[in-house]
DNA sequence: GCCGTTTTCGGCCCGACTGTTTTCAGTCG
């Protein structure tokens, strides 16, 4: 059972228990639970078995939830939440997760109008039965229905990072369990789209019918929709379909090339082969008039042949990147390996799980130059973000914890809330006194484009302001972006020298590939930061990465590749572009 | 259900916003 499986079922549990209306904090350890296990870096499984202590060392995971998990890992399943589905209807479940919409209703509506489904609640907002019930009114109902409008939009695809560990693990089970050649995930985990309609695996092997026999029998398959002689495809978790393709060796390379796409990149790859000469197909790359194969076994022999320069997966979305590879043009994107350093993270002073020490650890570890701590601002009183004193006290923390690292340069800074007025949560005078202040925005997210913009540029316009969080405040499948003017964003951050994030936090990554290129081409220096809230989530910087290199970006753009000296620069604004 | 220089019971992050009300319940972060 994979890690996050189980972390879901505690997740499940919880939800039940709130329909149900139980007590609210044992509803909260489960939830804390299904936090700690969808994060801890090791596979749960087998850790069980194997050392146990350090499942019980997790904290929030007790005697009680130590024992469900052991009967999760041994049986598959677990008494308690058998019980607790069994007292609810499955369908009420993916209620929850409309927006606006929390247990105290759902169980109103169930209880009093006996909805259940998606569709009854949809059918009683149009006829408007909802307003029947106290508390609920006409704006109730709309909103209603626009939740179950964005519901629709999103549902079967599934976020970038949850598809790509589901891919890593048919990749490793593959590895293990079938007589292949070379593996890889291609489609759009390849391109690294931030959603994932369906996940897309490719193998090379003499034995396909073996390869695909196994493939069915990965132990998260729910469903097997097809198995044939070179093609699988099955069903995991809720809906997401995985396929399998095995094709021959020496096709491995144009087969690769294929299922990458995107289709409109292989329909202008096909136009030009065929201008050059060519046929080109999931098989390989072939000489019109003798019909010879002329490329296949590698990926980059098809671009080579077509005389293009390499396009990497990331750009093949059809915007360009053919004309460029024709002309040898095709940037020099960011790497992960040009990182110097994160300038967004929390410890336990506000909402982080790790503290200062442990952070900048992990942060040397992972082998930055500098890191910055910018833990939340008090508006955020919920996660015990700072005020002014407990700030002041933390730059003496970071100071004295510079001493016991002298390998990492660890700048101080504050990720400060912009308020609804446009000013900042933080007197000036402090937010002077340290190295990074991130601006950000986490609440009043509904103010007219308008207004929002202006909220923005007010705040971008404090000189002490030095990088804009997450712009848009989407959350992927499960928020809209607020109304803003980017470009105008854009353009008050370029004048005033601050940059913008592409926020790495998997259900953000905002600015998104498309923000980030257009606001790059208007000037504007970006930074890629984690917002690690846990060591762990250090990680989450390649999602960053994969996002940046969608959107063109090179070394130069990103201030978290300059050196600890030209990065002061920029921090104290003598710099920019 | 978890946790404990408050230690085996009795606590457990809280403030703002929205839409409904006319003083509040539900949701969110």
């Amino acid at each position: 059972m994979e890690n996050r499986e189980i972390a879901a079922i505690f997740g499940q549990i919880a939800d039940i228990l709130e329909l149900k209306e139980e007590n609210p904090f044992r509803i909260r350890s489960y939830r804390r639970v299904e936090e700690a296990l969808g994060n801890v870096g090791f596979n749960i499984s087998r850790t069980i078995l194997e050392d146990p202590d350090k499942l019980r060392g997790i904290p929030g995971v007790g005697e009680a939830t130590f024992r469900k998990i052991l009967e999760l890992v041994e049986t598959g399943a677990c008494e308690e939440h058998r019980q607790l589905l069994s007292e609810v209807p499955e369908s009420l479940l993916t209620l929850l997760e409309l927006q606006n919409l929390g247990p105290k209703k759902i169980a109103l509506f169930w209880k009093q109008l006996g909805i259940t489904t998606l569709e009854g609640l949809e059918e009683a907002a149009t006829s408007h039965r909802l307003r029947t019930l106290s508390g609920m009114g006409e704006k109730s109902e709309a909103k209603i229905l626009q939740a179950i409008n964005e519901f629709r939009r999103r549902e079967g695809r599934i976020r970038l990072d949850r598809a790509v560990e589901t891919a890593q693990s048919f990749l490793d089970y593959l590895k293990d369990n079938a007589m292949l050649d070379r593996l890889a995930v291609a489609g759009s985990v390849r391109r690294r789209q931030e959603t994932i309609g369906d996940i897309d695996i490719l193998v090379s092997s003499d034995q396909p019918p073996d390869v695909i026999e196994a493939f069915v029998r990965h132990p998260s398959v729910k469903e097997v929709l097809a198995q044939g002689g070179t093609k699988g495809s099955i069903v995991v978790g809720r809906g997401i379909h995985v396929d399998l393709r095995v094709v021959s060796d020496d096709s491995f390379g144009a087969a690769l090339q294929y299922f990458t796409g995107s289709k409109q990149h292989n329909v202008a790859l096909r136009e030009r082969a065929k201008r050059l000469g060519y046929k080109i197909s999931e098989y390989g790359l072939f000489d019109l008039g003798t019909g010879a194969q002329v490329a296949g076994h590698q990926e980059e022999d098809i671009y080579s042949r077509l005389e293009l320069e390499f396009i990497p997966p990331e750009l093949r979305e059809n915007q360009g990147e053919i004309a460029k590879a024709e002309h040898h043009q095709i940037p020099n994107l960011i790497e992960l390996g040009d990182f110097k350093g994160d300038l967004h993270m929390h410890t336990t002073d506000s909402d982080g799980r790790n503290s200062l020490e442990e952070m900048v650890e992990a942060g040397q570890r992972a082998g930055y130059e500098f890191i910055a701590i910018t833990d939340h601002s008090k508006a955020l009183a919920m996660i015990g973000g700072l005020n002014e004193e407990e700030l002041v006290s933390q730059i003496q923390n970071v100071r004295a914890v510079r001493k016991s690292f002298p390998d990492i340069e660890v700048l101080t800074g504050i990720e400060v809330d912009i308020l609804a007025d446009g000013t900042l949560d933080m007197q000036d005078e402090v937010l002077e006194m340290v190295d990074v202040v991130i601006a950000s925005i986490h609440s009043r997210f509904s103010l007219t484009r308008k207004e929002m913009t202006a909220r923005i540029c007010k705040a971008l316009q404090n000189p002490s302001v030095n990088i804009l969080a997450h712009p848009t405040g989407r959350l992927i499948l499960r928020r809209e972006r607020y109304d803003v003017d980017l470009e105008e964003v854009a353009r008050c951050a370029s004048e005033n020298r601050v940059c913008l994030e592409i926020n790495a936090y998997p259900a953000r990554l905002d600015l998104n590939d498309a923000h980030s290129r257009m606001v790059r081409d208007m000037g504007v220096l970006l930074s890629i930061n984690s917002d690690a809230h846990s060591i762990s989530m250090l990680d989450y910087m390649s999602y960053g990465v994969d996002t940046a290199r969608r959107g063109w970006l090179e070394s130069d753009d990103v201030i978290n590749t300059y050196t600890k000296n030209r990065l002061d620069k920029v921090l104290r604004k003598e710099t920019y572009r």
